[in-house]
RNA sequence: GGGGCUGUAGCUCAGUCGGUAGAGCAUCGGACUUUUAAUCCGUUGGUCCUGGGUUCGAGUCCCAGCGGCCCCA
């Protein structure tokens, strides 16, 4: 700092607390804050105009000379956060980054004079600033910005995580997302990917015809899909509600109403548990083509997953979680059937060797609907060595009450699953139109099954909508936490959600 | 719900056999007009997650709780 005698800031009150700890980190900080104020400085900032993200300064750079030169080179303006500091005597570097990089800049105390000076003195790690200068290549050959002008944009009363490690802790990472995204590798990067992702899906669906709408997040009825959802209630009305767990019913009677193709991609709730993979609010897409049917949306899920990876920068083969995956399509498809025989050796058409397998892995099977200890066994033992993708099709119709039988089989539904890596990626239907037998499903609780375990919930008004005529049609559904999961090579879906549910902390 | 691991300074981490707390970064003061995790000299900073217990003595051992991570159901 500069001498007292200098300093305009009310330095003589500057307190004498201890230094060091957290309370007194803070109060350096504010000291610097009340002699930015002193210097006339809004320590608040305020609008900052033409600035040039850095990675396009950069590029400048890039055509520039190398030899150390801070007078000829261009003049750029660029803003951001200081992320490291570097004090030699009357030289002081800064590593500034905003959204889209980093660059070095250099201020003077001659180049800058005095008074400017007297701000530099107060700048800490974590400050946002605005600098303008020649652009060009330091003595040791680093692109930067020589500034000749510092604009003083917003103080930081916190002090940064360690400047080498960053934050480490996967509970302050998620607690403090902002800081995480500051100072996490490739945390900016991920969430960029994720947002690019959903931007591919949205191209290749509008391309396609389809409509983008908005179902109800409280509805009546939890219906669309097999889980525990929450409750809730409105005060006005005096009503129950449950926040929704799929999307399906509602788009579905958009088919009814002629918009024939359909996508939303929205949040869903579900009441359960949370694992690297489960977070109770997680975002899907389904889509739903009319005159349509399964092997449309095998098509359209390829299209999706293609475009997708490549909006992600994600290469074709990868490796993840010990899978290796290939996303040229056409993709595998194998029947449920067929992979369960392969996996266990037991004979699908068979209840009884199904029931044996099962029983052999400790599945209970005693009062339960042979479909659903099936159901069981197939994840027991099959899903894992799905290294993908693979469109597992045709399932057994007794777990698929949303989906139509196949014509010459009605005890297998027209149904697939696409997993990737040994998890379920997306889920699709040739969706079924028969009102009478929708009713009937609604109808039918599965022996064995929980409540929550149950997409048999009955939606008289949905079954109104089907009887009006819903055309036929293939739908399909995304997990698209998974989906960026994968394409970023993220083993948690708390690394690919901002804001994932926490406990309160004290 | 069951099991394993874990919680120490603002951050990243040590802490031996139970003997009243350590480092680096950050802070503060000083030197330095070419640094880049700058360097050098000095300085400051602790509810050892919380509450009990054992003990002459607990960051350390025991019990319970809270938070986190992972595995299983």
């Amino acid at each position: 700092m500069s001498k007292p005698s200098e300093s305009p800031a009310p330095s003589a009150d500057a307190p004498a607390t201890p230094k060091g700890s957290g309370a007194s980190l803070e109060q350096a900080r504010r000291d610097k804050l009340e002699r930015l104020k002193a210097l006339g400085v809004d320590p608040w900032g305020h609008r900052y105009d033409d600035t040039r993200p850095i990675v396009a300064v950069r590029a400048t750079g890039e055509s520039l000379d190398r030899s150390p030169d801070d007078t000829t080179g261009p003049t750029v303006r660029v803003a951001g956060r200081i992320m490291l500091l570097r004090s030699a005597g009357s030289l002081v570097f800064i590593d500034l980054a905003d959204r889209s990089g980093r660059i070095q800049l250099m201020i003077g105390k001659k180049q800058v004079g005095p008074e400017a000076w007297q701000i530099i003195k107060c700048l800490d790690l974590g400050d946002i600033v605005g600098a303008e200068g020649r652009l060009g290549y330091s003595k040791t050959g680093e692109l930067t910005v020589f500034a000749t002008g510092i604009e003083f944009l917003t103080k930081s009363l916190e002090t940064p995580p360690d400047k080498f490690h960053g934050l480490v802790d996967p509970e302050l990472k998620q607690r403090m997302r902002y800081l995480d995204l500051i100072h996490g590798e490739g945390v900016r990067e991920r969430f960029v990917a994720r947002s690019r992702i959903i931007e591919a899906i949205r191209r290749v669906l509008t391309a396609r015809g389809y409509l983008e709408v908005e179902g109800p997040t409280l509805q009546e009825t939890a219906g669309g899909a097999a889980a525990r959802p929450f409750l809730t209630h409105h005060n006005a009305l005096d009503m129950p509600l449950v926040l929704r767990i799929a999307l399906e019913l509602h788009l579905k009677r958009l088919l009814v109403g002629g918009l024939e193709r359909v996508f939303e991609l929205g949040r869903v709730y579900r009441n359960e548990g949370v694992s690297p993979r489960h977070n109770p609010e997680f975002t899907m897409l389904e889509a739903y083509e009319a005159y349509g049917d399964y092997g449309t949306m095998m098509d359209l899920t390829e299209a999706i997953l293609v475009e997708a990876a490549q909006a992600a920068g994600a290469p074709t083969r990868f490796e993840w979680m010990g899978h290796t995956v290939d996303l040229t399509p056409p993709f595998r498809r194998a029947t449920y059937d067929d992979l369960l025989r392969e996996v266990t050796g037991c004979d699908p058409a068979d209840p009884a060797s199904v029931g044996a397998a099962a029983s052999a892995r400790g599945i209970e099977t005693a009062g339960r609907h042979p479909d659903v200890v099936k159901s069981d066994l197939f994840e027991a033992t099959v899903e894992d060595t799905l290294s993908g993708p693979v469109f597992v099709i045709d399932y057994p119709a007794a777990v698929c009450p949303l989906t139509k039988r196949k014509a010459d089989n009605p005890a297998i539904a027209e149904r697939f699953e696409l997993y990737v890596a040994g998890i379920e990626l997306a889920n699709a239907y040739t969706e079924l139109n028969d009102p009478d037998l929708q009713e009937e499903l609604f109808r039918t609780q599965l022996a064995g099954l929980a409540d929550e375990e149950s997409m048999a919930r009955m939606d008289t008004d949905f079954i109104r909508a089907l009887r009006h005529g819903m055309p036929p049609a293939g739908g399909l559904g995304i997990g698209i936490d998974r989906l960026v999961m994968f394409l970023t090579a993220a083993p948690s879906i708390r690394d690919v959600i901002l804001f994932p549910i926490h406990r309160p902390h004290q």
